[in-house]
DNA sequence: TTGTAGGCGTTATCAA
DNA sequence: TTGATAACGCCTACAA
């Protein structure tokens, strides 16, 4: 910085103030300080400039990468912070660098803000967090005065699911859940309600499972050997890959026979070969709405807790159609 | 820092040395250290750290975490830079963020080496960025003494799917390329040769697509309308899957009529519901291999370009079979 | 084993 | 619009 100084005759300040453009240089100086840096190959040394700015605008965001929606959702996220004036530091959560890892060496980046997604660390440990920075949690549901929520409607998602369900005329709907754990509660809760709404609350069955395609195709072959639905609600689109694939084996025509939705909207949803009806958490929405909360908190001066809940939106396929007998 | 120093009563000096476990210090001294920055909730400040610090322990990563095999090799890469006692930092390529504007990031972030994952940049900016620090191209040929090159031998792979296929019995290939660009030429490359020295350049044909699903049902349509091969190797996953769904859609079935395999071992390709035959690029060993590339430029003092081309392997499942009649 | 002094590259403050 | 100077928080000699 001093070499680009020295060679156009001017002091280090008016260098740095040409490159974080800040007011307080004429054009003139502006453009010559640039030239001569460009010359020598000079770029500013962020690690330094870091040490005595006041602040980073940086947004440290922790993930887990080998999600599809997560990988969705960090793109959305860059480039929502982008628009806002911050960068984004990626904190990849691997099987070697567990949650509370990942987040040690976010803040020792000099983050301002956090966004944790989908975090699995316990409630209080988040909350503790939340206490010394900015913090969002990213669809999971968690209350602490120090914490933004943003995360989708799950138990709405589910309705709307078997809203169209019935809106076909399917009566006898499975529900397929995903184990303990609040998402899952909050998708089987969902299913309940939208089952009693309809009055359909007799036929309202629920199998017990897990994330994974395993599961579905196990919970579809207790239904082979029990009574056959017209209609399965995964709680994941894992699960009802492994539903649709182990009930086609068994010769069951989806959706012909059985009409199978899935959550999450994954790539594989889209596949063709999969084509399944499922329900989005809208990563955008989710992301600007996360990038809002910290810009919120960090410039705006916010200090109560925020809760977005965002409505998920159910993305027709070649899944589900009307049930070809009546039950 | 100074806090901690003067509640031990000690120097500054001192303190750091116990943070960095640099030797010199009692264990008396270095748990008492510990014990009161613990208390005040002293943390150092890498910021600061970094600036005086002659090295940074960090590697950058630039890769695009929506492709699922980019994101499995950071898995991968994260683990081993750990072993090697480094610290990855992660640049994701986006729709908003280029790999200029991801590489000048990483670079600001005073990482020691670069890994680039698949990037598409010109190969002269990618020697220029080598030139100036250790770098290591993973999975694109690219030659120049100032880069490291890591990639699986991707003709060898296609080479192993039609050695497999050939063995089963079949003699009526087809190859469904992935368009101009090394990597496509290098399988299709891979095709012809294996072909050839099955002394079938005669059957070897050979239709342009490229690495979407959209390409792969396109191709299965050609295949339909002209003449219907006994197998198909497809330049990825995403390709066979796309074929998988078109002939199957028209009454084909795979593998009993049609063998397919595909490239990349996708997650796609490990589901029970597409169960597809595929080239594993072997991202572990990938990982290893650049994780110590630019380990022995930092610390091993090596200066000579480095070329490792890995053995692909390929991982048999139920999208390949014998022709059930000979051609 | 411990302390002292100086410097790293930048920004902020205040004066010119 | 510009310049001088004191931080910023740490590391690295070197000295004690």
């Amino acid at each position: 910085m001093q070499d680009v100084a020295d060679k156009v005759g001017v002091s280090k300040a008016l260098v740095s103030l040409v490159f974080r453009n800040a007011p307080g240089a004429s054009a003139e100086t502006r453009r010559r300080v640039l030239d001569a840096a460009d010359e020598i190959g000079y770029r500013i040394n962020r690690t330094a400039a870091l040490m005595t700015a006041k602040r980073s605008n940086l947004i440290g965001v922790m993930a887990n990468i080998g999600s599809g929606f997560h990988a969705e959702l960090v793109e959305d996220l860059v480039a929502a912070a982008d628009r806002a004036g911050y960068e984004v530091v990626l904190g990849a959560v691997t099987p070697t660098h567990n949650e509370a890892r990942v987040i040690d060496t976010l803040r020792d980046f000099r983050c301002e803000g956090l966004l944790l997604i989908g975090p699995e660390l316990p409630a209080r440990d988040i909350a503790t967090i939340g206490a010394t920075m900015p913090t969002v949690v990213i669809g999971r549901r968690i209350a602490d005065p120090n914490l933004d929520v943003v995360r989708s409607a799950d138990g709405r998602g589910i309705s709307a699911a078997v809203d169209h369900l019935v809106g076909l005329g399917h009566r006898d709907i499975v529900h397929i859940d995903g184990g303990t754990g609040t998402i899952s509660a909050d998708r089987r809760n969902g299913f309940a309600r939208a089952m009693r709404r309809h009055g359909l609350e007799g036929e309202a069955r629920v199998i017990a499972g897990d994330f994974t395609e395993e599961a579905g195709m196990l919970a579809a072959t207790e239904l082979l050997d029990s009574a056959l639905p017209t209609a399965v609600v995964c709680v994941n689109d894992y699960v009802a890959i492994g539903v649709m694939d182990r009930l086609r084996r068994a010769g069951v025509s989806v959706p012909e026979r059985v009409s199978i939705t899935g959550f999450d909207n994954n790539v594989l949803a889209r596949l063709g070969s999969i084509d399944l009806t499922s329900v989005s958490q809208q990563p955008r929405d989710q992301a600007d709405s996360a990038i809002e909360a910290v810009v919120q908190r960090l410039d705006g001066g916010r200090t109560e807790p925020l809760a977005a809940v965002l409505e998920p939106a159910l993305v027709l396929r070649g899944s589900t159609a009307a049930p070809s007998r009546s039950p």
